[in-house]
DNA sequence: CTCCCTGCAAACTATTTGCACCGTC
DNA sequence: GACGGTGCAAATAGTTTGCAGGGAG
């Protein structure tokens, strides 16, 4: 099975003559697929199954070169556990629950409209962004009302 | 010279029973006083001048608890170096500009409004959020056209 | 006089890198 | 066949922690 973001993601990689390894093609797989922002050791644990010796250090590699060509969108965060993005590959507003680490992506138009606001206003030239809002997902919200 | 920001933070940690080193009230002057955003590493070595012994675990620990209090803002970034703002120790949006690391302050009422659609839209609790926009500062942009 | 705090060094953890072998092209 | 890719292990860097001595309250 493939989809229109897994296809877009190994045409790049071949137009920048990267080998296609297995490897290679399953992280893309997964990167292009899972709607869950994976970590990398996400990543890492779903493809062992399929991969015995696969390596972290391989999945940081091609994420590392998948981001390189533009690809996948890497969110990072201060406290370990960067998060992935091959579906969406641009900046664009999340939500992060605080409780079970999921990551959504809402919609929401505005933002455009302020980055242009910013360089008017401070002389800035803006060429990327991130906005994260942090709270509880509706779930979790019901959970910890037990927890009480 | 005191400010009302270092008044504030050490009145809290008065409340809290927290005991007023000289290496603490000095930390929290560089947190109260510098406009910089400043890095931990930033404090330290600002600091190592009156205080041949400080320690950056010193450092960290203060700004720790000051942060456990809500005195002070920590801008985390995934490939190390976070900075800190105890002026407006609550979310607000900055301006990173990438060459020179220098973090910015901007006017931008417009987040609120966003807050509230987005609770509506996705029945997320958003307790927090972080919003930074990434670009060049006028000067660096001024020195990058030198550099071509 | 009692703890909390500090300084030092060692520990920690996500990520990166060196090296030898391997497989794609 | 050449050269980029992989696996393993060791290195890296910002931050945290254990411990023993020191100073604020």
């Amino acid at each position: 099975m493939t989809t229109r973001r897994f296809d877009a993601i190994v045409r790049t990689l071949r137009a920048n003559k990267h080998k296609l390894t297995p490897q290679r093609l399953a992280i893309v797989g997964v990167l292009a697929e899972s709607r869950g922002h994976p970590s990398a050791e996400a990543i890492y644990e779903q493809l062992k199954g399929t991969f015995p010796t696969m390596s972290l250090a391989t999945v940081y590699r091609n994420i590392q070169l998948i981001k390189s060509l533009g690809e996948v969108l890497e969110l990072g965060f201060p406290d370990g556990g960067n998060r992935y993005d091959g579906k969406k590959p641009y900046p664009h507003p999340h939500l992060v629950c605080i409780r079970c680490k999921k990551i959504m992506d809402p919609d929401l138009e505005s933002l455009k409209d302020m980055t242009t606001e910013l360089s008017k206003e401070t002389g800035f030239t803006v060429v990327s962004h991130r906005l994260d809002f942090f709270g509880l997902c509706p779930e979790c919200a019901a959970k910890k009302e037990q927890d009480r």
